[in-house]
DNA sequence: CTTTGATAGTGATATAATTAACATAACTTG
DNA sequence: CAAGTTATGTTAATTATATCACTATCAAAG
């Protein structure tokens, strides 16, 4: 297999092109172009098709591309062709902004399963699930095989959490507390750090401000 | 004014910096190393001191850096010597998790005002501060000199929020809904797009299983 | 006072990513 | 059916970023 090594800024290019070109099917447009695409999502042209040619060849020279294949093919490449079950650990007004994201089911995100250590909080429904305490989080994760974990919970427990999701034999976390968590490299991990994104906004505006 | 372009990849790993630490700091310890600073946030010690290097000497040779100092000077330039006020659109769950987040306080971002299109929450309380209409956005951001501006509102309205936030005088806008927003170049503008994050996760596992 | 060990700062090198340029292939039109 | 047009796929150039290797500087010990 061609393992050569593809770009993350490639991976989430594609994943904006693959949204953009759901709201461009939407609106009935059969074909597409590099241009079209790169204006609907502020690229270059050549960014674009850079991106998609790690992957094959989705365009007709002189023609463009499909816009439903194309969008297949990408949904294809991002491993977005079968539906994923995701825990959500953490059911605090984050997890409740998560659970109830629509973007997420849009997509094949399902979340099967949501724990908490808030006995208050245990047995609640939250969408359609209830919240188990967080003793259950191997067991049921292991039943359900899920694959991928949202931690959303205070910093203090997010290592402790992402041990007991490895263990439970999740491959990919996705952490929402501030602290840089340790995991063995086979596994996943993307961190969203709030405070980090205005950071970079204040940096910015103080740097243009001379 | 020395305009050396800082990678944005830099920034971040300050942010990351500084919150170490400060953690390091808590903990009653006096000098780091950029060795130490690596470990602790998982990159290498020549990055860290490279990444130091953008903007002056805050250490000392053969002895490491003092932990109050070089967090000072990242917080500095960073923009977080001063306080920023916060807009937040959106009073959902979403906007609810952003305004109880701890982490906006303590680096200095407040929250000074919150608006939704939603009668019912209207005039609710959202941590200290009332819940105004969108009708009153451009008046009241523009009153308190706010210069950030956090979207929380679906897709369908981001645009239109931004274009106010940015009418009434915002410089940065943070935006969650997964949408390319347009706006003028000199405004700052980031995207936490949590779909894109969970792709990027199911594209690196995807890939793996061979 | 000198030697040794430690660690920051920095210029050179290597790697990666983006942009630009171009050759190729498919439609279109006269 | 040939010429012109368009937009892809791909190679080359440029730019950006990260890593490495070395030098300078300080502290401590003997």
């Amino acid at each position: 297999m061609k393992t050569l090594k593809i770009p993350e800024a490639t991976i989430i290019r594609l994943s904006v092109y693959s949204r953009h070109l759901t709201d461009v099917d939407r609106k009935g447009i059969i074909t597409t172009s590099s241009g079209d695409i790169a204006e609907g999502v502020g690229v270059s042209p050549a960014q674009v098709r850079k991106d998609l040619a790690y992957f094959g060849e989705f365009g007709t020279r002189g023609v463009g591309y499909n816009v439903k294949d194309l969008r297949q093919h990408i949904l294809r490449i991002l491993g977005l062709s079968v539906d994923w079950s995701v825990a959500l650990v953490g059911a605090g007004h984050l997890g409740l902004a998560l659970s109830s994201y629509k973007g997420f089911r849009e997509r094949g995100f399902i979340i099967t399963s949501v724990f908490d250590s808030d006995p208050n909080k245990i047995g609640t429904l939250i969408g359609d699930v209830e919240v188990m305490p967080i003793e259950r989080l191997e067991e049921v994760v292991k039943q359900n095989h899920t694959h991928i974990g949202i931690i959303a919970v205070p910093s203090a427990y997010a290592q402790e959490i992402a041990d007991k999701l490895i263990s439970a034999g999740v491959q990919a976390i996705l952490n929402f507390a501030p602290v840089v968590l340790n995991v063995p490299p086979e596994i996943e991990l993307r961190n969203v750090d709030l405070a980090v994104n205005l950071e970079v906004l204040t940096f910015n505006v103080g740097s243009h401000r001379f």
